[in-house]
DNA sequence: ATAATTTATATGTCTGCACATAATAAACTG
DNA sequence: CAGTTTATTATGTGCAGACATATAAATTAT
């Protein structure tokens, strides 16, 4: 029957994949634990547990100590996509990069935003707009608020040298942050900004970076019309 | 200095993270190899060996053999989001979950659709336009064409029961895909649809999903205004 | 000098064993 | 019978040692 021999995990991964679809283990069903997998492959407890751990990362299995392991009944699927640092995004399509400055200063951020990072009433911080380019066109047009309080360097920076991104990369530990992903319709501005038309569909990330003390950074990326960010499963 | 001992690989991972944001090791920096750290911190090489890979496949970290460990360049995030499966994300919200079809055809598909599932000229396959719906109110439309042809039992299944999403997840052993994000504006089709306005920005998912045979399915699904999909990093 | 070959080395992974940990199931108790 | 304690069990992870594999670097051949 099996014809290669089940050795490595990726072998015991790719066997279990097989149960999975052709239904001798359906959705909901509990799997033979891993010492019975090991001796029937022949291979290490070791070797089975690195397989369905795998598997259990990617969403198909589902594992609870002592419950077992079980075939997800809604495998629900993850898809890890990464994040694009935008002049390495750009300048890999082989286009020129250039960041242009549009504006900075310190302020107190709208309600909203102040709500989201968390900062005292009137508290201001530092706002950034700029917009990156792929061969002169806009390409993301970014809405950067940056905790100047809680990161005091950021205040000596010429941003019109050094995106806003970059700096903080070299700069800031990272520590944790969230994203979202979303659509906006563009107005008059982002249509400026993108010189592209109002009423254009536009792909929205939103990105929030956090250390112990509170939120560093929070930035809105819009990207130009027809962006799109793809990954396999 | 190191109240904690360095016993199991998320305290090793910790330490590693730690040097590098204390920028101990710059990006672009050689890290000690495996045995080393190994020695450093008193525990097995395997140990060591699981935190690193972990930070590798987080991105943190560029690995190969022979060349050593070394801290990422540019350390491409990547963000790992659960693709919804609608029912379960509506009924998950507390909505009343319902699918409502529109309509569903056999017909020879766009030139598109057709270049991007690889049939052959003029086949012809199912076409099933739906709409999911949250508390009777439009939460996602449905564009969906699924290959008849490669997968025959789709042509007896009555989907005004069953939504198309579901049939496949239960019936269709799923072997490989691709999955994009982008965005839309609402045109005429779209605002009626989703009972909106036209020219609101509309978040969009493409999927396909891929067997030896050939292209099972692909499906564009257009989410109403104001959906966002998010995670943490 | 350039190409082909060998060597050294860091990571990748398997094995067999041990113990830790979580969580269920069973036994016990008031 | 409800509540608590105690086994039992499957996964999680650690260790040392071994071999596999990719590949940078050194060496040899052309």
């Amino acid at each position: 029957m099996t014809g290669t021999a089940i050795k490595n995990w990726q072998s015991v991964q790719q066997e279990v994949l097989n149960r999975i679809n052709s239904k001798l283990w359906k959705p909901g069903d509990l799997i033979p634990n891993e010492a019975q997998l090991a001796s029937e492959f022949g291979c290490a407890r070791a070797t089975v547990n690195r397989a369905l751990q795998n598997l259990a990362d990617t969403g198909l299995l589902e594992r609870r100590r002592k419950a077992g392991t079980r075939v997800a009944t809604h495998p629900v699927r993850k898809a890890t996509l990464d994040i694009p640092i935008i002049r390495k995004e750009i300048t890999g399509k082989g286009y020129a990069y250039r960041y242009a400055l549009v504006s900075t200063e310190t302020v107190v951020p709208p309600r909203d935003m102040a709500a989201r990072m968390r900062l005292k009433p009137d508290e201001k911080i530092l706002h950034i707009v700029g917009l990156h380019m792929a061969n002169g066109e806009p390409y993301v047009f970014e809405n950067r608020w940056i905790n100047s309080n809680v990161v005091p360097a950021v205040r000596d920076v010429d941003f019109s040298k050094q995106s806003p991104n970059e700096w903080l990369v070299e700069n800031i530990p990272f520590t944790s942050g969230d994203i979202a992903f979303s659509a906006l319709c563009a107005g008059a501005f982002e249509a400026e900004m993108l010189s592209c038309k109002t009423g254009e569909g536009l792909f929205v990330i939103d990105r929030s970076t956090w250390e112990k003390e509170g939120a560093i950074t929070s930035v809105r990326l819009v990207f130009a019309p027809g962006y799109r960010i793809h990954t396999e499963i």
